[in-house]
DNA sequence: TGTACATCAGTGAACGCGCGTTCACTGATGTAC
DNA sequence: TGTACATCAGTGAACGCGCGTTCACTGATGTAC
């Protein structure tokens, strides 16, 4: 897990935490950015359940009064990581992308892994992200991070469909509700573990890879009756 | 909202109730029933973030130390609370399922549209019922309404298949398991407000009905590049 | 380069809060005889 | 039918806990002159 970026990890602030250190540190020095890195430690144990202000300075090796210097309150704290997280939601998807060229079928397919491994790998950011009661929802940064996030699989369908906004178009936009829909729901449910109980030992690439270029860009035809001999 | 469902509302219950209130009420009657639907009116309007257990003896008109009789802990109630969520998941789409006869493209949309609808009636309930890490999640009522809830959809491909355990093979299992994950990540999407920011004015009904089938039984060729103009 | 001073970013004590849980208790109920 | 008694299902006080937030404070920093 990569460590959280500060909004604006500025050279002054690396320059004061280094006198800090030199002289002792009652200044931490960039106290913002470790309160960040400890807040997704505390995520990453805790889960959002045992989150806490006082557990995030605690971790930081500051006072439980300190980060009020940083963050207007928990629910601010809160709100940035959600940011974080979708932020770095879109860097997985953008980073899985590059395995297939944006217009081909595969390309939603790859988009929605980068989607999966993210919640894979982050479980408890990725479900901070849509916990929009414990967050300042109407955030303006926030906003825009999902609105970016969101944009990915709009562009997958724009570029497959050859149009500018699929949103414009129902038939389109059901599309990219279902693509985001089938990943996101695969996502939790498989956090939540209920594969476990289902048995599902199918390797989730493989699914995510096959049934959601499907569900975006399938024959539209009336589907046939499925007969097991057909799957085979 | 149906209320709470007690699991046994024996008559012997409703008769001391009679006699409690008719003489003064030191003793409650069926406090567990009346605990559980005060626990489903605490869950509906302060969410799970603000449930407690103090709150619900406060709705069910007792003091704080009374429910500990009836449930060992909070943990105890809120897992009783998701079992019964399941559960109403369950009838939910054994009740949408009578639309469209088993075995038909139909049925598995229908059962798709009983998951939306129970999610969209009662968001803090089925949002409780994935939230493991707050219940006893090895409690075996509760994993009996889990697997029962699951088995609709598996009974469906198994309709439609024609086989006795779409979940032996993996292909069939992928759409299960796909089939389940487009009703959930639209359900939690929906609830988490990501819909409005998607500016997805489609009816939820359409998404479903017309996808889902597709998901389940749609044709296995090759998809075909979509071009705006054949999805009109 | 030194110095005075404003500002910044910490500290630690304190406040009030509501929680879950425990406890001894007591009133109500049900039952054996 | 009456009575003694065990059991059940409540009460209300109390405990300890950790939380978020506030506050006066102080040490460190940066800057105007």
């Amino acid at each position: 897990m990569a460590a959280v970026r500060t909004s604006k990890p500025s050279g002054a602030a690396r320059k004061a935490r280094r006198r800090a250190t030199a002289r002792g540190n009652y200044h931490h020095g960039d106290l913002r950015a470790a309160l960040l890195a400890a807040a997704e430690r505390e995520l990453a144990e805790n889960g959002v359940e045992g989150f806490t202000l006082r557990g995030c300075a605690r971790r930081a090796g500051v006072s439980h009064a300190a980060p009020a210097h940083h963050f207007r309150d928990v629910r601010a704290l809160l709100t940035e990581m959600a940011t974080i997280g979708f932020e770095r939601l879109s860097e997985s998807m953008r980073a899985h992308a590059c395995a297939d060229p944006p217009g081909s079928p595969g390309h939603i397919a790859v988009i929605g892994k980068g989607y999966v491994a993210f919640a894979a790998d982050n479980p408890h950011l990725f479900r901070l992200i849509f916990r929009t009661g414990l967050l300042d929802a109407d955030d303006a940064r926030y906003k825009t991070a999902g609105t970016d996030a969101f944009m990915f699989p709009v562009r997958a369908v724009a570029a497959i469909a050859g149009c500018d906004d699929p949103m414009a178009d129902p038939a389109l936009a059901a599309r990219v509700i279902a693509a985001w829909s089938i990943v996101h729901g695969f996502s939790e449910l498989m956090l939540a573990g209920q594969f476990d109980r289902a048995a599902y030992g199918g390797d989730r690439n493989t699914l995510i890879g096959d049934l959601l270029p499907r569900v975006v860009a399938g024959s539209l035809a009336k589907p046939a009756p499925l007969r097991r001999a057909a799957m085979q």
